[in-house]
RNA sequence: GCCCCCGUAGCUCAGUUGGAUAGAGCGACCGCCUCCUAAGCGGUAGGUCACAGGUUCAAUUCCUGUCGGGGGCACCA
């Protein structure tokens, strides 16, 4: 019994009751009923308001409405009781057999379980991290790869078909000012006022020198030139290692600089020049954007017949919808927030519609805290943090696990200290712990040649409270990942695994899973092996959304 | 001045179609290994859910305002 064959039930009773003329409902039957696990234990196994919800408008009393559901109810297959409770809540208690079968099928479904078809035939674009090639991937940038890398496995997951895309800004004058950088370093000068500094750019500079012995007896251009495409390379050559190392490949690394070169930046123009969305001002040329929610219009072309940065956009936003995705969400920091409502209204200029053809997520920002101050950091003094500084120090899986487990609402302190210590403060060991233990299990089942399948399951003798609570986790982990994939929240998977991890630890504590000494293996050592098998398999698959590993022992 | 995010236990944070007695980890205190991994479990202590109104049978949740913290408001990228 599942949340949702619970819910299908309710909505069956539902049914029963309209057609017998019991209960009046103007709106009809609700689709599906939302059933809730109760914090209480008394409230039963789970709990559904849908009395409340409808009493009003059948004309009724809660309580009356809900006693003749519980009536209904307590008929259906699988249901062992139902409550009126308080103003016209219904508990409903589910019997044990039927709660219990729930471990074989998880054991049958393996990895697909908590799979869905909810965005099957649906293509998206996630967009994510694509940080300027004018230095490593910093710590602001981390957390995208992680938040980012794992919503695309959970849109995997609800069947949608994802693209993972890098937005590769190598045009425009961030990368003027990089190779102006390198050549000074080269030329053994100070970095200039608006350019980059740091260990890396001599490390660059020495790398680029080496392949190109003459090139500060180039013409100054040249040099320039040299330093400027050798370096954007080696910089992102470097980007997308220290990315696979964190787990996170792009499937599309794309390139600013094609749209200007491919002129795919000027049809963009002329598309909105035909939709009457551009207009000549003040010898530059404006996008109607404040015709769609933007503050003010933005210039597209600027007065001296250069394109803005925005043109890029609008190019990379076509160039998206055409290779025919039907989503392009994109995530940025909370310092670029003031874009949004011109990408908004970009998209809708295009006449497609804004939040679902286009959906940038905003996520705020990622502070350093060592010995309880602030990190300062600063790209110029090169004072930065990387993405491989962050794993050197606590690791992939902790890192990955720490950055995703928050709502990226939230700007999040990461202690430096803390995080370093690799105490078992991290609750990514928890639910790891967890895991390995479930692996040890059913090791030594091997072991004791305890084996378990579905013709000798019986899950009526799963009858403890910890094991109720446990399979009533188990059950809600399919809601969590559409839940999670839905809202573009991956930390719902993180607080989900660590409540589903505690749930075994309090079953571990309390019931033995195999034969002590030389006992016979019993139909009940056999049941709890398949509520660990299939407890393993559902923390196995939530890590793997997270891009995070499940080790078998630790 | 305008826009976005946040304000919940000492600390870090969960809490969505609005529900019952407010949740976890860490920190503090007291317990539990002759038995599958003690990186675990049980218990105690700790709260005006920033504040004030409003909507509702019901508000931490939705609306308005105030205060506090953070981040933004270019013919820069």
């Amino acid at each position: 019994m599942t949340p949702e064959q619970l819910s299908a039930s309710i909505v069956g009773a539902l049914t029963s009751l309209v057609e017998a003329g019991s209960v009046v409902l103007p709106d009809g039957v609700p689709a599906e009923v939302v059933v809730e696990r109760p914090k209480v234990k008394e409230h039963g196994d789970y709990a559904t308001n849908i009395a409340l919800r409808l009493a009003k408008a059948a004309g009724m009393n809660p309580r009356d409405f809900a006693q003749l559901l519980a009536d209904q109810l307590a008929s259906a297959d699988g249901i062992a009781s139902a409550e009126i409770a308080g103003p016209g809540f219904l508990n409903i208690r589910v019997a044990a057999g039927a709660q219990g079968a729930l471990a074989a099928q998880i054991v049958a479904a393996g990895e697909t379980y908590g799979t869905s078809d909810l965005y099957s035939g649906q293509k998206v674009n996630l967009e994510f991290v694509s940080a300027n090639p004018t230095g490593p991937i910093h710590i602001g940038g981390v957390r995208w790869a992680a938040v980012g890398d794992s919503l695309g496995r959970i849109l995997t997951a609800i069947g949608a078909e994802v693209t993972r895309e890098y937005y590769f800004n190598d045009h425009g004058v961030q990368i003027d000012r990089f190779a102006r950088s390198l050549l000074a370093d080269a030329r053994g000068e100070d970095a200039p006022e608006d350019g980059y500094g740091g260990q890396y750019i001599s490390d660059i500079v020495a790398k680029v020198m080496a392949a190109h012995p003459d090139v500060l007896s180039q013409p100054e251009a040249e040099a320039l030139e040299t330093f400027r495409a050798e370096g954007v390379d080696l910089m992102f050559a470097e980007i997308k290692a220290s990315l696979h190392d964190f787990g996170v490949d792009f499937d599309v690394y794309f390139h600013e600089n094609d749209l200007h070169e491919s002129g795919a930046v000027q049809r963009a123009i002329n598309r909105l020049d035909e939709l009457g969305m551009m207009y000549d001002k003040d010898d530059a040329r404006w996008l109607r954007t404040s015709d769609f929610g933007d503050d003010k219009d933005r210039v597209v072309v600027k007065s001296d017949g250069e394109p803005a940065y925005i043109s890029g956009d609008l190019a990379y936003y076509l160039n998206k919808r055409e290779r025919g995705f039907d989503r392009c969400i994109i995530m940025l920091g909370a310092d670029h927030h003031g874009y949004v409502s011109r990408l908004l209204a970009m998209c809708a200029a295009f006449g497609d519609t804004p939040g679902v053809n286009l959906e940038p997520l905003i996520g705020q920002l990622v502070n350093l805290v060592r010995d309880g101050k602030p990190l300062r950091m600063s790209k110029r003094a090169g004072t930065v943090l990387t993405l491989e500084d962050l794993v050197d120090a606590i690791g992939v899986d902790a890192a990955r696990y720490a950055l995703a487990r928050y709502s990226t609402d939230s700007t999040i302190d990461l202690d430096l200290d803390l995080w370093a210590s690799q105490s078992s403060d991290n609750p990514v060991y928890y639910v790891q712990y967890a895991h390995a233990r479930l692996s040890s299990i059913i090791r030594n089942a091997v072991d004791l040649g305890v084996v378990i399948d579905e013709s000798t399951f019986d899950p009526s003798l799963l009858t403890i409270d910890q094991e109720g609570t446990l399979l009533r986790a188990l059950a809600g982990y399919p809601r969590v990942v559409a839940r999670a994939a839905e809202l573009r929240e991956p930390h719902r998977v993180a607080r989900y695994l660590e409540d589903t991890a505690a749930a075994f630890h309090k079953f571990y504590d309390v019931s033995h899973v195999l034969p002590k000494g030389d006992e016979e293996p019993t139909d009940l050592h056999r049941a709890r092996l398949m509520l660990v098998s299939a407890t393993r398999q559902v923390l196995g698959n939530g890590l793997a959304l997270l891009g995070v590993s499940a080790p078998e022992r630790m």
